[in-house]
DNA sequence: CTGAAAGCGCTTACAG
DNA sequence: CTGAAAGCGCTTACAG
């Protein structure tokens, strides 16, 4: 690479270092003749500012981090993808990390905001990927940041999240005016809030109805298809077996209908699915999948742009957004078998 | 953020700011006892090394750039996550660049590398994201660069390909072995030399099997389950339909298989259908989908392992890894219907 | 409108 | 084994 230095351009020019900073950051503060004669040497060099300069000198990096458990999920992969558009319009770059959960690797990237890598941190794990003490609170005063989709357990944290309980409650409700009473649930991981808070709504939603709750009928998965495939061949294996299923992430219910078509049960004529997310696959599937629709694009877009104004030092007035949902139902859930 | 720096740490020791220096990077040269009251020091103020300041002075910075078309999509999404997995046990960050194919996008992203915010960059685009003359030559030296799956035409750059033309003639073969004559092609977008290389692949085990290649049976598509959806609506009109169609990415695929069971194809018996990646949901499917499956972890690895080789200065002898793809046959494909 | 100078935080060759 | 000093490339308050 030729690494030309802000002197290289400034002998060049045959101005000092200063105009030449100042004529590519304020180029309204030098002269029309100087400017050009600092344009030209810019472009006859290939002259880019060393970042590093000038970041130590201004303490700010111009980098965001994003801290994601599994980039290769649909629904992360959407989220990042409109992160970027946004911080990109503002000037940001987006340093990626696919943290798989590792907490070491979430530390890692926290590190990054630490260290003046990057001025800010969008952290859509359960955890602060910074120093904290026996009761989960940060030992040290936190950077701009803001948690999404799988919420951190501290109030004083700005947050952009889906009413997980509210889309599991509206979920079983649906399944339940096809008549269906027995109804099973895929849940995700344990240690996720977004899995605990659906399965808060789908238990309420079966008591209201007056349905016990069963734990037979709640299985757990991990969010992935295989979790998936699993978790229905151990349903399938009931005495009493559902006649729905309500999956908490599509891939999980893509997994369970693969079972079922394996051996020959009919969606949604013997055991209806649903799934939860509505990625893009959902409505391709064979039948296709209702699912509780998750505002993929929107949860990216809000997260940056609360970050950004953290980093701008503006007061956020809202500490917590809170996103809509949709039901979307398709071909996978019908009548419960008479 | 505490934001401490070396001289305060030092300070708190009592040693100079070299020494805290040393004492992290270079422990065995200082003795224990000073070691033992620096690590103190660190600890107790929480400090973290300020990387521009490291950077400035080593003149390295520690990451790499990602230059990914689509990152929603999963074969790109599952080389990533190895990329970022290699890079990490290097002892790189990564910075991704979501560059849509927007050309403005690859050059800023290769401005990270020019300005010393990276030492090297992975291009999966068919472009040099630096300044280049009319024949798209580069016109200063490259940083370190590899370049993946979509080939820049540029000989003296280090590449990871997998042999798109010789997948498209197994894929081909395939469907010849079954009966198939009238065998469609979806293909990627324009300007993109994998699309170009597996429509090679095409046309050559057509022509080898004595069939003449006819240019009704070849649709543009641009790797999205949208046009798969759309191409397939286009066969479905034409006078004397394909038995069989072969796209060159599962999303169009999976796009198709929707078209083909909206109007009542079934799938093999009335048109076979077979993709491209072998993606996480191609086993997923109904009927599960025949592909050539790409070895993303592979790609990513590979990708990766030779750009650090390139930014530690070692001499890679081969300048061109070729990866194995492998025909993985399914459900959707079968004998042409009599 | 422009330049000289200081300083951001770090590392490392040099001296002791 | 340790410290003082120089310098990486930049920006900006200060002086003119």
């Amino acid at each position: 690479m030729a690494k030309t230095s802000i002197k290289e351009v400034a002998k060049q020019a045959g101005v000092s270092a200063a105009t030449v900073s100042r004529a590519l950051s304020s180029p309204e503060l030098v002269s029309d003749k100087t400017l050009t004669r600092v344009l030209a040497a810019v472009s006859d060099t290939g002259y880019k500012p060393n970042r590093f300069g000038a970041s130590l000198r201004t303490q700010k990096s111009g980098n965001v981090v994003v801290v994601m458990p599994d980039i290769t999920n649909q629904v992360n992969a959407g989220i990042i993808r409109a992160i970027e558009n946004e911080a990109m319009q503002a000037g940001y770059s987006v340093l990626l990390g696919d943290t798989q959960n590792i907490q070491a690797r979430e530390s890692h990237y926290g590190d990054m905001v630490s260290s003046g890598q990057a001025d800010g941190i969008l952290v859509f794990t359960p955890r602060i990927p910074f120093p904290t003490d026996e009761d989960q609170q940060p030992i040290n005063d936190l950077p701009p940041l803001v948690n999404s989709c799988e919420e951190i357990p501290n109030d004083t944290i700005h947050k952009v999240m889906i009413d997980n309980r509210a889309g599991a409650i509206a979920a079983v409700e649906h399944l339940l005016s096809l008549g269906h009473t027995r109804i099973a649930a895929v849940k995700g991981p344990a240690l996720t809030p977004s899995t605990e808070s659906r399965l808060l709504g789908y238990k309420e939603a079966l008591t209201q109805a007056g349905i016990k709750v069963d734990e037979k009928y709640i299985i757990t998965g991990d969010y992935g298809t295989d979790s998936g495939v699993i978790a229905m061949e151990k349903l399938l294996r009931l005495r009493d077996r559902p006649t729905a299923v309500f999956c908490f992430s599509d891939d999980m219910a893509i997994g369970a209908m693969n079972t079922l078509r394996e051996y020959d049960f009919r969606i949604p004529e013997d055991i209806s699915v649903m799934g939860f997310d509505d990625i893009r696959y959902a409505k391709l599937m064979s039948p296709t999948l209702t699912t509780i629709k998750q505002p993929l694009t929107e949860i990216g877009k809000e997260s940056m742009k609360m970050l950004l104004a953290q980093m701008k030092g503006e007061s956020v007035a809202n500490k917590r957004i809170t996103l809509p949902f949709e039901l979307v139902v398709r071909q996978s859930t019908g009548p419960v078998p008479s």
